[in-house]
DNA sequence: CTCCTTTATATCCGTTTTTGATATATCACT
DNA sequence: AGTGATATATCAAAAACGGATATAAAGGAG
């Protein structure tokens, strides 16, 4: 099943790709997908989206769907993957309260 | 004054850098605090570290204080700094945003 | 029917980012 | 004198990213 390594950390685009195929989607549509919701702030390239693609594929975190048409290859976030997205989620989440934490420290000090 | 580019998003090290820079701190103390703060999950090693110093005093979002002993150089992160940095945590917050709300609206629905 | 744009997947290859290993030196303690 | 922690720094390789390019089929305009 799984060949490739666990990645523990996941970076900007995996973490987009990831939360894009909650909803089963192809290629193509992911990168639309992720400049709608961004609002043009991040986009995703061909060239880092299939190979995301292969690498999440790898480490089973994505899968494709066996009833894909012909010209368009859908994928969807796998059990795994979504548990994997709910770790990233409470990762993301403590980095960013520990920054707001350490700001609002500041303001209250360095007044 | 600021000669590189004004990194747009901010990778993980870098943002840890930032955040324990808010404190002046020098650069085996940022190590330091890192691990300790994240319970050991992230660690920073002297490479990562003192390559990223090296581009955030360029980008000018943190600092040398003048004052610093002699075998220990203190930084701290630049009023640009902090800017970046509350973007940032915004930009990371809607980032944790969407993933829950996505991963809501199929527990709704994958019933 | 032809041209053009959009859709769609895929890879090449250079740049950027990260990191393990290594080097060097000081300091504290025994 | 020796050991471990403190402290900074760089090298060289790996990993991640992304612009450019290639290919091809579908849809619409004229």
């Amino acid at each position: 099943m799984a060949k490739g390594k666990s990645l523990d950390e996941l970076t900007d685009p995996v973490f987009y790709i990831l939360v894009a195929l909650v909803e089963p989607r192809h290629g193509y549509a992911i990168m639309q997908y992720v400049e709608e919701e961004t609002n043009g702030m991040f986009k995703i390239g061909p060239a880092t989206l299939y190979t995301i693609i292969k690498k999440l594929v790898d480490a089973d975190l994505i899968e494709a769907e066996p009833d894909s048409e012909p010209r368009r290859k859908t994928y969807v976030t796998t059990a795994a993957g979504i548990s994997k997205l709910e770790e990233e989620i409470k990762r993301r989440s403590r980095m960013v309260d520990l920054a707001k934490e350490v700001l609002q420290t500041k303001g209250r000090k360095g007044r």
